[in-house]
Order: C-alpha cells, then structure tokens, then sequence
DNA sequence: CCCATATATGAATAGCTATTCAATTGTTTA
DNA sequence: TAAACAATTGAATAGCTATTCATATATGGG
C-alpha cells in the first residue's frame, strides 16, 4: 500500500492540537493495552486542522443540491436562473449553494450584464466524482 | 473536458423524480430568458436520486473526526481502543464513527478476542485523499 | 460462575445546515 | 428617472449529525 503518510500532508509532524503522547486517556485505558501501537499509529493520523479543511471540502460535496450543480455545470457554463431552473429550485437557494462551491473553488463566475455565468474552476472535481462512482458501482 | 455525462452515471436518461420539462418554474422565468439553455441542461443533471447516494458517500468523509481515523488506518489495522487513544476520544464516539464508515464499506473489520481490529477496504479513499490534498494545495 | 474489559447501541442534546421568505443591490430598458 | 429583473444576502426555521451518557452484549480471566 502506498505510504499514508504521504497522502494526509503530513508535511511535518510539527506541534498541532494534539496532546503529548504521555497525556491522559480519555476512557480506554490503551496504555495498558497497546500502548505500542498507539505510539506507533500517533504521529501519522491527520491532524485535526488539516482534517477539518479537508472535511469542509468535502462538506461541500456532501449535497445533493451542490452536485447536480456542478453536473448542470459540467459541459457548459450557466446563469443562476437557468441553474435554478433547470434544478426546479428557488433561484435563491441555488445562489446559496453557489456561494459554498465559490468559496472552495470549485465554480468561477463572470458576469454579462445582469446576469451572473457560472463554469467549473478545474478538473479536480470530475476527477473526484469518477472516484466515487467507482466506488459506488462496486458490488453493493 | 471529459464528457461528464459518462461521470455522472446518467445509465439511462429514464423516468425520475424530476417534472417534465415543461412544467411550472419556481420562481425565475427562465423560459422567457433561457428556455434553450434549460432544456439541453436539464438531461444532463445528475437525477436526484444519485446525487443523493453520491451526497451521502461524501458525507461520510466530511468529517475531521472520520478522516483521522481513516488516516489512522491506512498504515495498519487497529482495534477500536487504540484508535480511541490514538485520536484522544472516547470509545463510544469512536466506535460511532466506525459504524458509518463501515456503513460505507470503508473499512472493514475482524474480530480476535475481545477486540475488532479495522481496516481500510480498498484504495479508494487513498485516491479521494490525494486528489482532494492536490486541490487544496493549490494557489489558495 | 462472576467480574473486568472491549465494543456496540440507543437516547438525548447541542451545533450545524439547507431552504424559504423578505429585503437589497446593481443593471437594463422603457 | 421609474420599473422590471437578475442575483445576492440575512434572518428564521426545520432537519440532520456528532458527541456524550447510560446501558447492553459478549468474551476472557480468575
């Protein structure tokens, strides 16, 4: 398997929120029992603020709503109208939902008159979503 | 750019919980703005019901708490106490999370003993983390 | 057989989130 | 300039979720 360590950018196991390894346990009393693999296991899990930005970004992913967007948005770019149009939703929950995926870039947007045209930052998401549907095709 | 539509999984362009397109609009009248748009949009939106599968599978990884100990995991199998420890959480919580993930065939267990031990299930998650990591490392 | 331990589970609570409604801004057109 | 319109924004509400606490189940040791 490849290294972990690696893929959770760990760039540095520098001081993070985290407790010395010493501190107390909250309930289990690991120490007793593999206190070894808990040292071991420490220094390469995630720490909690990167595994907080990457859990956001997923967050954004983590909605119905947000990924039709971004398939609506696949093949070409769209104003928030037909976007809610198209979605058969309120044009302002579609520019709520617009306003997350901007915020992690996932979408760019250019404006013609009155109207706001949105488009998809880059290819990271298609890349992501071929993941998952692969995932979710496999034997259920 | 890819075609998105094999991305999205639109198997079939079949009967789904969306109106025809000719029905009402909410609220913004696209069909007097953009009724051309809308109409070669709408087939390509992911339908609702996959959106949701797909929403919940990243659900599950939008949380700091679940990425950290998928990180836990990745190295080596690890019985729920020691993952307890290793996060600085109680087991209960732990074994929550674990639940979800398993719900989600992310991880997979075995028993010896008194102890489970979990594990990653496949390379997936790998895969998602990197493209995600990629992603966020870019010029913020 | 009883007790400690490892894990799982259910209920409860606190915090987050998606949508709706109302109001605002900025732009075009009449 | 007034009116219509596209989009955004803020507040409010309903629904979801992560953790905690209490309890349950099961396994191993004495």
């Amino acid at each position: 398997m490849i290294a972990p360590h690696f893929l959770f950018m760990n760039k540095r196991n520098s001081i993070e929120p985290q407790q010395n390894p010493e501190s107390d346990a909250p309930s289990c009393e690991a120490r007793l029992v593999h206190l070894d693999q808990v040292r071991q296991v420490q220094p390469e899990i995630l720490p909690l603020l990167e595994a907080q930005q990457m859990a956001e970004f997923f967050g954004v992913l983590a909605d119905p709503t947000r990924l039709r967007l971004l398939s609506a948005l696949a093949n070409q770019e769209l104003c928030v109208c037909d976007l809610a149009a198209g979605l058969k939703m309120g044009e302002s929950a579609v520019s709520h939902q617009l306003r997350l995926l901007r915020a992690m870039r996932l979408v760019k947007y250019r404006k013609e008159g009155r109207n706001v045209y949105y488009s998809l930052a880059d290819s990271h998401v298609i890349n992501l979503y071929r993941e998952v549907a692969e995932h979710l095709h496999e034997t259920h």
